[in-house]
DNA sequence: TACTTTTGTGAGTGATTACTCACTTTTGAT
DNA sequence: ATCAAAAGTGAGTAATCACTCACAAAAGTA
């Protein structure tokens, strides 16, 4: 490896390149908005890498949404392994400000893709692991004993996908910090 | 007026088909995926009249916008006339079904219209309305008595803004319906 | 070194984009 | 009926879109 190694983008670094630079992109414009012309533009890359490594532009959108959800897959794992039922409520209701500290622009564009075509939406939000993440919600209310254990769920769903559309517009975090406790405070059974 | 009325657009009927037809793809496909060319095939009218009445693309989605926030306005001048502080939350609470009930599309199109680019994005949600709308909320929650009026707000204001996001996605009213009952029982102080 | 595979390039593809403009038709007022 | 203003047309614009391909450089392997 040359002195260069910071400076010159060795030649498999320029895949990684391509995905950081959409991922950007894509969070910053929307994915419509995005051309891959810009996105070779600004990764130092040809365009027609782009094709070479991903197929078309929406192999480009999964390879990034792929390599993002495995943050999301750990959180989750963390989460089943906290005994506590309430302090599972309590990871679940961290998780937008703690994904969006460690990766906020792939989250970013995970809660845009919902508002894309319909084809692209459907696609990114079937996902098994949203499923299980609903299901360990159902059983931690279940086992504090509420009254409406999926209702219950249903509604903190909601809560935590608004405070990520929060995250993503207002970045006065200690404002959202507050709230979250707020939050956290109605669920002190 | 002939009796093909109903067939034969007459001629200002055209400009408000554009804004029926727009509406309605700018919800179904979202604002960049939609193209003025098949705007105005669906609408029966030559490209360039959508540009003799709107002058461009972004000043067709102004006209829809503004055409929508009538039925905003009026709901939020009848929450006004509302004497009753709970009453006031509760009508704030149906406001999502009431006005995806009323006006589907264009409801869609404004909570999609946050996932655009940041200037689309900026241009929408900075109303005055929204404001008024959060001011009275507060007051309401002041008016109950409670502790942290301006958190509550934010709070509720949150809930309505993923309810809006779920009636996108779910067509099950039914489903929703008891979600908003459930929410509401969370406010009866 | 010699050879194959992978990675990378950049000019070029046709299709589509938002938008223009010279022109015609319809409308409404006199 | 006359005529100007408004509404409407459709061919045409340059720019941009996602994507291709023949070719060259680099990397891996022996």
């Amino acid at each position: 490896m040359s002195d260069y190694s910071l400076l010159i983008l060795s030649m498999t670094l320029k895949k990684d390149n391509i995905i950081s630079v959409a991922l950007e992109l894509f969070a910053k414009h929307g994915y419509a908005n995005t051309s891959t012309s810009k996105i070779s533009k600004q990764a130092g890359v040809s365009e027609g890498l782009i094709f070479r490594h991903f197929v078309n532009k929406e192999g480009l959108l999964d390879a990034i949404v792929s390599v993002g959800t495995e943050s999301f897959e750990a959180y989750f794992e963390k989460m089943k392994n906290e005994s506590s039922a309430k302090q599972r409520i309590f990871l679940a209701i961290d998780f937008p400000l703690s994904i969006m500290n460690e990766n906020k622009d792939y989250w970013n564009l995970v809660t845009s893709l919902k508002y894309q075509s319909p084809e692209i939406s459907k696609k990114y939000h079937n996902s098994e692991i949203f499923n299980q993440f609903e299901e360990l919600l159902i059983s931690s209310f279940t086992a504090l004993g509420l009254e409406s254990p999926e209702l219950e769920t249903k509604y903190l769903i909601l809560t935590i996908t608004g405070l990520s559309g929060l995250l993503k517009q207002n970045d006065n975090q200690e404002e959202i910090k507050e709230l979250i406790n707020f939050i956290k405070n109605k669920y002190q059974y």
